[in-house]
DNA sequence: TGTACATCAGTGAACGCGCGTTCACTGATGTAC
DNA sequence: TGTACATCAGTGAACGCGCGTTCACTGATGTAC
């Protein structure tokens, strides 16, 4: 009794994918509430009924869609030449207007950090998984030898990253919101340089 | 032909307010998206038909609701005694377990910032000219002499402490969010400290 | 002091709409013969 | 090679529900006489 297989064994998981990937640009640009399960499914290329053939759930579906967004900013962290001055192109890159000006593109966690604290524990466990690989990742880059010491910093620079960008976009002063952009990089620097002077004497 | 008026003249700028301050609390729990019309009133004593004549949409309430809740953290941190200690300890009890777990009663910031991005320009408006007087207020705490060189490290506490609460609430693992708010202590600490030691020195 | 009344803050049902979810179905697919 | 067919990814209408908003109304109020 052989199973026949109508379509490639990974047509369903491409489509699945495809919605995995377009939900996040959706849910980035315009929240989670904001976003329906029409409009995620439509930019997909499919119609709403399709859903819950992928999907549990609205909920099962954003949790995938945070994990996803988290892994691929782990990602490109991970692979950051090493050194200093590395990140602080990756400090200036996210700090840019050109970050502030798409969010579908963007962190996610500058785009939907609040909303995620209001969402159920399946959301902000994925949420939790990928924001720890993400400050791990730093920390290793930070300081290799004392990635535990490094975490400290790591979630400074994470923090201040995500406050400022959220704090540049709210506002609608075009130019306060550059001096924002500008200070962030001041103060991400700032901590980055006393992580150095300090760096193996903290405990 | 004196125009009699029923009620006493204050009356109905009493409930306005009321509404207000009970939707604070509110849309602090469960942001502007999840907080319903209906609820909204509901947490004033009052049913749905009567919002509208308080309020032209719901929008212009959120918009007087950003205002209320950032004029009243701005009072708050105007009325802090002078000194570096004054603010050392704002920093720690706005970093506290106490706070994470009360965000209706806590920082309008901390809950709404990415969800307010996301609003029309007049909620964006309000915001940004509460936040604006919030960062005045923190940089003449700092250095009242060169509160615009302070306004950099202002903006530094403000969006670690913003960024830093939000990660607190967003990650389901407990004692990792009590990690999370002792890095955020230290970092907002070291940005305060560095501004001390350069203080006057950068123009 | 007692009663009739104009005022207007607040009521609650209703509007159209989009939400998340369900389900009977359609139709493109690759296989079997 | 050509045709019949079982499969199942995807369709699209429908479900009940809560949304923001409107509106005819109710009823407590303090005043006028």
């Amino acid at each position: 009794m052989p199973k026949v297989a109508r379509y490639d064994a990974e047509h369903k998981a491409h489509t699945r994918r495809r919605i995995i990937e377009t939900a996040g640009r959706r849910v980035k640009q315009d929240g989670i509430d904001g976003s329906g399960v029409a409009a995620l499914m439509a930019d997909a290329g499919l119609t709403n009924g399709a859903f819950y053939a992928h999907f549990e759930s609205k909920d099962d579906l954003v949790a995938h869609v945070v994990a996803d967004q988290l892994d691929a900013q782990r990602a490109a962290l991970a692979s950051l030449p090493e050194g200093r001055a590395a990140l602080q192109t990756f400090i200036r890159e996210y700090l840019s207007p050109g970050h502030r000006d798409d969010p579908a593109g963007g962190c996610p966690s500058a785009a939907l950090l609040d909303e995620i604290g209001r969402c159920g524990d399946g959301v902000r466990e994925s949420y939790t998984a990928g924001t720890t690989s993400i400050v791990e990742v730093i920390a290793t880059h930070l300081s290799p030898e004392h990635p535990s010491d490094a975490r400290r910093t790591a979630l400074g620079l994470f923090t201040i990253l995500v406050g400022t960008m959220q704090l540049a976009r709210a506002v609608s002063d075009r130019e306060f919101s550059d001096v924002v952009l500008g200070a962030g990089i001041s103060n991400a620097q700032l901590l980055l340089d006393a992580a150095i002077t300090t760096e193996g004497t903290i405990t």
